[in-house]
DNA sequence: TGGTTAATTAGCTACTCGGGAAAGTACAGG
DNA sequence: CCTGTACTTTCCCGAGTAGCTAATTAACCA
């Protein structure tokens, strides 16, 4: 079953990849875990933008933060990765069957409305 | 090669799925096409609240619309939630592959600066 | 022509978001 | 202790979003 919870967890997720930089962010955290500050490295904003950024995938789950000293490295937490491949696939049938769905659909309005009209 | 483009499209798909509304509102066209009104009832929010939200999904390239009559039907296009599958995927070694990138980055943190305090 | 149904647009409020600047916190090292 | 380094927090701004009601558009029907 599919609780509120699950559907505001997956809303967070979505919302946190909403994001080129956070998207970029997590590209590069693939590679291996960063601090903040290599993690701000490539882009132009300045760093308190880049751990807002940080802060959101954190919140999300997609990011797991460290303490070294004065370092809070982070870290990807794919998990809820997972979660959206497995959500998306849930469409696979229909990406797949190409038939035109709108077609059908007003052939189908066309026949319970019975009116006229049918031209185009 | 990713494009801008390519990130903007995306960026914009995860932001229309970022709405457990919105992502109902695919799970039932899924199930085949429908006009506004059909789509509006139930959710307990106003006619122009679930426009709004199509419009997104539109936006998106998630929705495509018809015209007959008063009507203006909606369909499913899953062809953005093929990306965001595929997208999603390529972190599936990340998240399959599942040691503990935070220790794996403290210990070499620790290597490369060489101080001691090594407890916690 | 006028009424009904379907849906959008406009105008409003309240809230969130992304960015910057500046100040604050936490730790290491001389 | 004092300085530098690595962040985070706070405050501000402008832009966007989600919902509402009311008004408008569009098409059908009698």
């Amino acid at each position: 079953m599919t609780t509120a919870i699950d559907e505001d967890r997956l809303s967070e997720t979505f919302a946190a990849l909403a994001s080129s930089t956070r998207r970029a962010i997590l590209a590069r955290l693939a590679e291996g875990a960063a601090t903040v500050n290599e993690l701000a490295a490539p882009f132009e904003m300045k760093l308190p933008a880049v751990s807002k950024h940080i802060k959101v995938l954190e919140r999300a789950g997609l990011v797991v933060r460290g303490q070294r000293a004065q370092y809070r490295p982070c870290a990807i937490d794919a998990g809820p990765l997972e979660e959206v491949s497995t959500w998306a696939e849930q469409y696979r049938p229909v990406w797949e069957a190409r038939f035109d769905r709108m077609d059908d659909y007003l052939r189908r309005l066309r026949l319970q409305q019975g009116s006229g009209n049918d031209d185009d």
